[in-house]
DNA sequence: CTAACGCTTCAATTAATATTGAAATATTGG
DNA sequence: CCAATATTTCAATATTAATTGAAGCGTTAG
């Protein structure tokens, strides 16, 4: 996670749709969501939900997977992991024992590992 | 920390020159750094700093103090915690117990209790 | 007290983002 | 293949954010 990514990343937050749009994917866990039930979740229209999801998308935070005519997107768990990681990375200098256990223990999060597993 | 903080949190972040004066003022630690000085680092007018500055503080980034003639900012380090509590806070529903620990200890970091601490 | 310093405010401009609705594309069921 | 469904693209507009420079205000050194 570099800043260029860092950044991307806080700009698709900063967006109240999308920062609602990717709480709404974070609960649906790593089996994701159909753009349309998307849609419908944070209330706007699909033409302006693409929009944002490219955003999101551009930003690393969400991919998507094709699933017959609806096309599922979800997080990527670490790169939520990757951007905590970042905005702490020079905190506690002197002592960073403090602050990098738990980054790893964020970074070895069970959302984290399996990308692959889909249960619906 | 709720939607609206994070929200204005993350807007505070997702812009080059802020997320550059956020990283200045973490290194610099509790101590902070003078706006002046901050102008110099990132390289932009006093004019323009301030702007951003405004900006970290709507987001409850950053404090000010004022030290004679200067305004000394600093990092407000659970405003930094507090985000990374609110966007792992729906993650790992069926076990939480895989991240809680990591955000607490993120909480209990160093940097966090000892605001009075200056470490020059 | 006054001049210099450090920062903030303001107003004007420019630039970037978000929203809308209509049209286009891709996929699948029948 | 055709019609229906799901999503994306596009162009136009509206909204919001960033930059600039000049003027203002508070603070302190002398």
């Amino acid at each position: 996670m570099d800043e260029r990514q860092a950044l991307s990343a806080f700009s698709a937050l900063s967006q109240e749709t999308r920062l609602r749009m990717v709480r709404h994917l974070v609960i649906a866990g790593p089996g994701g969501l159909a753009a349309g039930v998307l849609a419908t979740k944070v209330g706007v229209s699909t033409s302006n939900l693409t929009f944002h999801l490219k955003e999101l998308e551009r930003g690393g935070l969400i991919q998507s997977r094709r699933q017959s005519r609806s096309i599922i997107y979800s997080v990527v768990f670490s790169a939520l992991s990757g951007l905590v990681e970042f905005l702490m990375r020079d905190c506690c200098q002197g002592h960073p024992e403090v602050c990098a256990p738990a980054v790893a223990a964020l970074a070895a999060c069970d959302c984290n590992p399996q990308p692959e597993h889909i249960d619906v």
